[in-house]
DNA sequence: CGCAAAACTAACCAGGTGGTAGGTTTAATT
DNA sequence: AATTAAACCTACCACCTGGTTAGTTTTGCG
């Protein structure tokens, strides 16, 4: 009998992060468009004007709950500690892999929503195209100091290989969310980075 | 001012054929979800009622305005004439790769589509289940042909790489569909042929 | 406690949704 | 030219959409 969130918080911030948990678990089950306000507030037990007490409409819960996302893989990724070897960040880039697959939901509220934002009219588009292009020039770097170190040096284009790289995740989950039994995203990755004469461990 | 479709079929046959490529345009520019029958009635130049003459409802639009475009790239791809060998086949590929840039609007129906069609209870999963399954088929028996005819012969699993090349594709439109000034899709999986050891033509 | 502010609700709005019913127009066939 | 069937439209249905308003309950603090 226990609360969920016991006791941090004024009652509000509480019920305002009970909503974004519904928002994203609702979004990634079926997308934006597909998710009314009504459902959402139902799920987080309160009605739909409740929740337009907590957040101005729909388009701005869905981007709180696409940076919401982004800062916990943010630290992640960047480490609370700044002292992460490339090597160390290319393992975590694996892990991070492998741990979507434990978390579908997420991953296909990624996969719907950037669908639907190549429409540059989506509340999301200018967020989906920054996030890329921050993707890219993050993994272009890190690809670029590990290709120099490698022996010999490996000649691929960083900045190429990113974008490839990149790609490579994104259609995998496709393909994952349709048929998990058939696809091995961690597996994949791993080949294409040993295919490059990187060695990301086992 | 002589007719659009100037004289084929009976005038129920040019309705429905100017009905599916209104949805194909509507599904592609904004999704499943977000377009509705009044929308591409209108775009068809009549009623929503009328619509629903020629068509059950709009699931049934939905899957066969994807089946019709694997008509049309299946013919693509196959050929007529039986006879083409793996080779051209994989150039065949990359210009479908290549003739995609051309169509975003198509390219993003895809990608909307199979990315809402990740939820079991959409319409068109059992399609896309079917697609991937089809199209890892395919890929992997191609692989498989032109991995062995290489001199020397390439050691690569043509699954696992079939696997990756589609994903690579998918993902690869994406971010194309997000910031084409940022993405040759062309370029790109040309790189990742070449990286295996395969020569696709330039 | 008292009391103001925050949290929340019920009711409502205008507009859109897929789908249906029934009648009218248009096209094809004899 | 007559007849039948297909094509199509108007009007409607019940329901859902995001958002607003005005009022009520709850919370937290001095």
């Amino acid at each position: 009998m226990s609360e969920p969130t016991p006791r941090r918080g004024s009652k509000g911030e509480r019920t305002r992060a009970r909503i974004l948990d519904s928002a994203t678990e609702l979004f990634s089950r079926s997308g934006f468009h597909a998710v009314s306000l009504r459902d959402i507030a139902a799920h987080a037990g309160l009605t739909h004007a409740g929740l337009l007490h907590h957040f101005p409409g729909k388009e701005s819960l869905l981007i709180e709950v696409l940076s919401r996302r982004d800062e916990v893989d943010g630290e992640l990724m960047h480490g609370r500690d700044v002292e992460l070897s490339p090597e160390e960040l290319l393992d975590r880039i694996v892990d991070q892999v492998a741990r979507n697959m434990g978390t579908p939901g997420l991953v296909g509220l990624y996969v719907k929503i950037s669908g639907e934002a190549a429409d540059p009219g989506h509340p999301a588009h200018d967020y989906f195209v920054k996030r890329y292009r921050g993707l890219r020039r993050q993994a272009s770097w890190l690809l670029g100091i590990l290709f120099a170190r490698s022996t010999p040096p490996l000649p691929h284009d960083p900045g190429a290989v990113a974008q490839q790289l990149i790609a490579l995740i994104d259609g995998l989950q496709t393909q994952w969310l349709l048929d998990p039994d058939q696809v091995d995203m961690r597996a994949a990755v791993i080949t294409f980075l040993r295919q490059l004469g990187l060695d990301p461990k086992p």
